[in-house]
RNA sequence: GUGGGUGUAGCUCAGUCGGUAGAGCGCCGGGUUGUGGUCCCGGUUGUCGAGGCUUCAAUCCCCUUCACUCACCCCA
C-alpha cells in the first residue's frame, strides 16, 4: 500500500467541512474589510526566501523544501506566504495605480520539520497583507479583524499579544544593550541560546528553557529603546485597540521568527494545542518591500495557521454536515431508470437526490435511505407507475404521501 | 536533527508468562412475499506495521526499519 508522505495529510469529509467554513468565513470578512484575493504560486525561487525571512533564520537554514528545476535555478516550495506578496506586489508594479493595497490569499506551506500536534510538513495560511499604509491604525484594524474573526468562528481560548521591534534606528541600539546583556548572563543561558545570542540575540528572550528565562530577568526591554516615532506608534497601536475593545497583553518577549519584522508585532495565543501554542501571528515589516527591489512602502500583514484553527474551533462539525433532500426508493428495473432521470433532473435543480443503483429489496433501500440521512424516500414500483402516483415518506414523522407523475419533478421541490 | 510512547479486523481496543487471535461498533443478510432508525438471529473481515535473529514453534523475546504520536527545537 502506498502511504502518504510523512507530516502530510488527507483532509477528509468530516474535517474539511470545518475548514470550508472558517474559509468561507475569513473570505467574506475579508471582502468587507476592502482586501482582494491573491493567489501567488506556490513554487518560488529560492533566493526570494533566503533574502526575505533571512538566511540565519530556522526556516531558511533546515527547513525549506528546496531542489533544482532541470539544472536550472534552486526553487522552493513556499515556506510562507508573505514573501510571495510581496514579490507579487513588486513585480507587477502593483504599487503604480495605487500604493495602498491590501491582499489576502489562502493555500498551503511547506516546511520540512518533525510532525507534531498542530504542526505539519504542509500546512495551511490565511493570510493578509496591507501595503502603503503607516498609520498605527492599520495595525489595529488587522489585529480587530482577527479578533472578529476568531469570535466569529467561536474560538474561546485566544490572547492577543503585541509588541514592537523597533525600526532600524532604534533596533540597533536595542540589540547591542541585549547582546552586552547576555554576554554577561551567558553562563546561565542553555547551549541553543548562546549560539542564538551571538547570531540572532533577539531570540533568545523567546527561549522556553527556565534557566534561561530567569537568566533574561533583568534584560532590557526593547520597549525601553524604542526612538520616539517607533514609541508613538505603539501607543497608537495599543490605544486604537482599546478603542475597538480588542484586549491585549503586552509581551515584550514576542519576537517573531522572521527577519523582517519591524515595529509591531503580534500573535494570537491558544493553550488548546500542547507545545504549539500560536494560531496567527504577524506583524509590520516596513523594510521588505525595498529590500526586494521595490519602492519604498511600509507594510504589515499576518498569518493564520488554517490547521491549528481547525483544532480549536468552536464550530460543531454536525453544523455543517449535509444529508440527502430526498433518496427515491425504485423497485424493478422501469422504475429504476424512471427513478435516475428524477434524480438527475433534482440535482440539476439543487436538490440533493441519491437513489440505490444495484436493484435492492425496498427493506435495504430503506435502509440505505436512513443511513445517508435522506430527509424524504420516494416509493416508486410497478403499481405506482400503473396508478400515475409515487409515495412520498417523510422520515421524521413518517407521514406517507401520494404524489403524481406528472410535473413530479416541480412537486417535490414543494414538498421538501 | 534529538528523546519518550504506540503500531492486532473498516473503527475503538482486548489477548497469548512463545503453540498463527477475539470483543464492541460497523458492514451484509434475515425476522413471510413492497417500507428505515430500536430489538432478535445469522454472516463477514486480519500477511497481529515491515524485514531479520533466537526457537521444534514468534503476533508475543531480541535487533533493524518504517509509520503514528507527544515533547525538545521552531513556528502558523
Amino acid at each position: 500500500m502506498i502511504q502518504l508522505v510523512r507530516g502530510f495529510k488527507d483532509i477528509l469529509s468530516g474535517e474539511v467541512e470545518i475548514w470550508q467554513q472558517i474559509e468561507k468565513t475569513a473570505r467574506s470578512l475579508f471582502e468587507d474589510f476592502g482586501f482582494k484575493e491573491m493567489r501567488p504560486p506556490i513554487l518560488e525561487r529560492a533566493e526570494l526566501f533566503a533574502r526575505s525571512i533571512g538566511e540565519d533564520t530556522d526556516i531558511v537554514e533546515k527547513e525549506m523544501y528546496t531542489f533544482y528545476d532541470k539544472k536550472k535555478d534552486p526553487v522552493t516550495l513556499r515556506p510562507e506566504a508573505t514573501a510571495s506578496v510581496v514579490r507579487s506586489y513588486i513585480q507587477h508594479k502593483l504599487y503604480a495605480k495605487d500604493a495602498i493595497r491590501k491582499f489576502y490569499t489562502i493555500g498551503p506551506m511547506f516546511r520540512r520539520e518533525r510532525p507534531q500536534k498542530g504542526r505539519y510538513r504542509q500546512f495551511y495560511q490565511i493570510n493578509a497583507e496591507v501595503f502603503g499604509i503607516d498609520s498605527p491604525l492599520i495595525d489595529a484594524q488587522l489585529i480587530f479583524l482577527l479578533a472578529t474573526l476568531f469570535s466569529r468562528l467561536s474560538v474561546t481560548d485566544a490572547k492577543v499579544h503585541i509588541n514592537s521591534l523597533g525600526c532600524s534606528t532604534c533596533r540597533p541600539k536595542f540589540k547591542e544593550a541585549l547582546s552586552d546583556f547576555l554576554l554577561s548572563a551567558k553562563e546561565k543561558l542553555c547551549s541553543d541560546c548562546t549560539r542564538r545570542s551571538k547570531r540572532n540575540p533577539l531570540r533568545v528572550l523567546d527561549c522556553k528553557v527556565p534557566l534561561c528565562r530567569e537568566a533574561i530577568v533583568g534584560a532590557p526591554s526593547v520597549l525601553d529603546f524604542l526612538c520616539s516615532e517607533c514609541g508613538s506608534h505603539f501607543e497608537g497601536v495599543k490605544k486604537s485597540l482599546e478603542k475597538l475593545k480588542v484586549p491585549f497583553l503586552i509581551d515584550k518577549r514576542l519576537v517573531r521568527g522572521l527577519d523582517y519584522y519591524t515595529r509591531t508585532t503580534f500573535e494570537i495565543q491558544t493553550g488548546l494545542l500542547g507545545a504549539q501554542n500560536a494560531i496567527a501571528g504577524g506583524g509590520r515589516y516596513d523594510n521588505l518591500v525595498k529590500a526586494l527591489g521595490g519602492p519604498d512602502q511600509p507594510a504589515v500583514g499576518f498569518a493564520i495557521g488554517i490547521d491549528r484553527l481547525a483544532e480549536i474551533t468552536g464550530l460543531e462539525i454536525k453544523d455543517f454536515l449535509q444529508y440527502p433532500d430526498i433518496f427515491v426508493a425504485a423497485l424493478g428495473e422501469k422504475s429504476q431508470s424512471i427513478a435516475f432521470e428524477w434524480i438527475c433532473a433534482l440535482n440539476l435543480e439543487g436538490t440533493r437526490a441519491e437513489m440505490d443503483f444495484a436493484g435492492k429489496s425496498l427493506k435495504s433501500q430503506m435502509k440505505r435511505a436512513n443511513k445517508l440521512g435522506a430527509r424524504y424516500v420516494l416509493i416508486v414500483g410497478e403499481k405506482e407507475l400503473e396508478e400515475g402516483s409515487v409515495i412520498m415518506r417523510n422520515m421524521m414523522t413518517k407521514e406517507q404521501i401520494l404524489i403524481p407523475i406528472d410535473g413530479i419533478i416541480e412537486k417535490v421541490k414543494e414538498k421538501l
